[in-house]
This record gives C-alpha cells, structure tokens and sequence, in this order.
DNA sequence: GTCTTAACTTAGAATAGTTCTAATTATCAC
DNA sequence: GTGATAATTAGAACTATTCTAAGTTAAGAC
C-alpha cells in the first residue's frame, strides 16, 4: 500500500526530503508527539501536546504540518462520525475500533488476505486505491 | 442488524411510532426526499430540495428530523473525511465507495459472510456493534 | 558571504457545518 | 375543549478548519 518505511522520527526528513519538503522543527515535534502516544489525538490535542515543548507554536502550523504529515503518507487522518479529524501514525494495514462507551479508538491489524477479500466486492469498474474499516461498539477491558 | 423493514415512506410512521415519536408532514417530506434520490446528500442538499415542496421548513428541523431517522435506524449517517455528515436510507448492509474524481459515492451490497469474516479479526474482548467499510478511488463508467 | 527566491510559520479573520436557545405551534390524552 | 408534551422555527452561538497577508527562515546562485 505505501512504501516500506519504519515509523520512526528519522523516516520523517526522509520522506520529506523525497517530496521536495523540508524538515523544520515544527514538524519534528508534531511527528514525534504523534509517534509518542498514538491515541488518535485531535490537531487541538496535538496543539496542546506540543505547546508544551514548543510554547510559541501555532494553531494553524499544526493544522499545516499534520496536513502535510498526511500528504507524506506518514500520518493517517481519521474521520468516523462528525467531529475533529484524528491522526493515526500507524502505517500497517489496520482498522479501527472506537469504543462508544470510553470514545477511545484502538488499532486493529489486518491480516493482509483480509484486504483482498474485502477489495473482491468490488463490480467491475470500481478501482479502490484504499479501503477504510471502521468497528463501532464496547470494549471490555483493554485501553490506549 | 436491524429487523427487516422495508425502506418505504410507510415504513416511516411505524417505525416512529415504535420509538414513541410522532410521524409529521416535516420527517415525511424529508425521508421521501433521501428516498427519492439516492445520492448521499448533505444536511443543505436535503434542505434545498425539501423547501421546493415546504419552502417554510427550517434548516434547523431539517437537522432535527435526520437526526431522528438515524436514531430510528431508517438512515444511515455517512462520514469519510472532514466535510458534512451525508444522509443515506439504504438499510441492506452495504459499504461505499468514494469516487475521488467525480466525488459521488456509490453504495457496494456486501454479502452477509462478509461482515463476519471482517468481525473475525477483532481479539477478544472486543464486541461491535457495527462496521463501515469505505472504499476510496476511481469509478470508470457507472453513475449515481 | 550576500542576494534572491521560495518555503514555511504565524496571528487573526473568515468560513462551513452543526448545535443550542427560547419562543411558538401542533398534537395527543383526557 | 383543556392541559401536557412533542415538534418546529429563527436566529444566535459554537466548533473545527481554512484563508490571508505579513513576517521569518533556509537553500541555492553567484
């Protein structure tokens, strides 16, 4: 689906660099925020987060470095029902399961052939460059 | 999923009437109009196309009205990425499709052993109640 | 090294989509 | 009909995001 790449800080000034972007402060620290707790943080929470290492930092810059982020396909934006995009950086093929009663969100892998087999529903003619699976429900136990 | 019911205006009063909710000219209008044109429109769209029948309707009821059809499981509320939440009364279960160039959305009916199939990935402990499935890309012909 | 140019960040204004509030109107049970 | 409850309405308020225009930083040409 996307290039092998380790999701680690350094894959950022690669990626980057690859897109004719630079790597500036900025979107280190959001990059590194995202990788530190990746539970699906909102751009506030990642403003929030950030500020505390950055403090002059932007509203807007973090809408443009995670934007950006995007682009470089080192961040996932994540949208089930209205309300504030999520970021994701979790690169392997996953679902996502958001617990309606902690509206926390856990990554789910997905074992590769499930993809094909979801993808072969398709009628003819219908080119799928990606597929989103999303479970709604509760989860005992468990957190992130 | 849901008791079978047929997705017709009918279906309408008795489902409100389950739920103790009254069945109005308003909530009639609006679900004949998701019914009448199956294009996954937004919270406007439907708006604009109810006034040609009821141009006194506000946009405010027309928010409140959809909100009930959803509660009442007569309506699916679709979000992929930031944008309006878009409307849909088809109550199979069903994935979508985005196509990107076009930026309609066409729905996809999936066979029941599928959804079981993509249930079967989750670890225990994890008990939804309901999966999407969205596919993003190109549709080469086809309309909707 | 300095100049030029383009990329990036910033603060605040603007916009889009949705929800809230308070008042009015319609409907139901009696 | 009367009272209680539900639904609708207009407009204000709110949230999430994007835009704008100015300022800053970095990279490459010379």
């Amino acid at each position: 689906m996307s290039p092998a790449i380790s999701a680690t800080p350094d894959a950022l000034a690669q990626r980057l660099a690859t897109s004719g972007l630079r790597s500036t402060p900025q979107r280190e620290v959001i990059y590194g925020v995202l990788l530190k707790k990746r539970d699906h943080p909102t751009a506030d929470e990642v403003y929030a987060r950030v500020r505390t290492d950055m403090p002059t930092i932007s509203l807007a810059t973090v809408y443009n470095c995670l934007e950006t982020l995007v682009q470089c396909d080192l961040v996932r934006a994540v949208n089930f029902e209205r309300g504030p995009t999520r970021y994701c950086p979790n690169l392997r093929p996953h679902a996502h399961f958001h617990d309606e009663s902690s509206g926390s969100t856990h990554d789910i892998d997905l074992p590769a052939d499930l993809l094909e087999k979801v993808s072969a529903v398709l009628p003819p003619g219908y080119d799928a460059k990606s597929v989103e699976i999303t479970f709604r429900g509760r989860a005992t136990k468990n957190s992130s």
